[in-house]
DNA sequence: ACTAATCCTATTAAATTAGTAGTAATTATA
DNA sequence: TATAATTACTACTAATTTAATAGGATTAGT
């Protein structure tokens, strides 16, 4: 039941990208020297995120990767979703067919209403937003240390 | 980001239970069938609910088992905790220290929100609502299935 | 040509999941 | 008291997923 790696690294590759967005494109290893995350694995997933349309990439020298939208159009759900997949608890949200039970079952209406409350948490979450939070956090976070 | 079979077998092993909650002791093997669920794999989920207070049981012949406390009295945050074990999305929001990241985390913060909602559902959610939600999703199937 | 990047594929170790199987212990009852 | 029914416990296993690492191919700027 929890995120994996994909879901945690590319929510903090995507506000990393959101952070330096105007900056023309941004060298993975930078990120990944930044975010405390191996270079490779970041790798793998770039792929995913520029098939979803939510990152460009440009290669060679002076390469590097940037956010395709401005960060108040990008959701983390879509982040989250193209990484991890379907953010149900459980697959017969989805796809009802694969139980013959769905129609009178009741732990499914239940996991239903759980992932929606959720995934609404995640939708209402921009990557604008959360570089707003974390522009608001390093400013609070030295008089925190001081004491 | 899935509910393993542990969690929702679980959760329809305790709604099962609490169906048939006033009527002595209930067999596994019952549940089972009605389920559709292996008896041995159940075998593994009723040590843990024993554990946790939830349910009782009665070894030998007219053995079985029952509900600890009323329906209304058991929520399914608590079943779920209990079988699949913390409910957060990362690990880091139970136990923060594992990362020093922390206190400047932004996703995580948001992690933690969304696993907030998701806990609400199911702690709003008790074996007694479950079991009348059922009986409502009894009555209206019938119909359903006539057209 | 050289260098700095992304891109792509293969491999792998470890952990988790979803069970099955067998046996021991306990209890009711004939 | 023997038998049958049932929970309790432990071990085992196959398949899948996770979390990477490694290496080479491709592309683009200088």
């Amino acid at each position: 039941m929890r995120l994996s790696t994909k879901g945690r690294y590319g929510a903090r590759l995507m506000l990393d990208l959101a952070v330096y967005y105007g900056n023309g494109p941004i060298l993975l290893k930078d990120v990944a020297e930044r975010q405390g995350i191996s270079e490779k694995y970041l790798g793998h997933l770039v792929a995913p995120l520029k098939a979803a349309g939510l990152i460009n990439s440009t290669r060679g020298a002076h390469g590097g990767y940037m956010l395709a939208r401005e960060p108040r159009e990008i959701t983390l759900k879509e982040v989250i979703q193209t990484l991890e997949g379907s953010l149900s608890l459980v697959e017969c949200v989805d796809t009802s067919r694969i139980c013959q039970r769905v129609k009178s079952c009741v732990t499914r209406d239940i996991w239903e209403e759980a992932s929606e409350k959720m995934m609404q948490v995640l939708e209402a979450s921009t990557l604008e937003d959360m570089v707003n939070r974390q522009k608001q956090k390093e400013q609070l976070q030295p008089l925190v240390y001081s004491i």
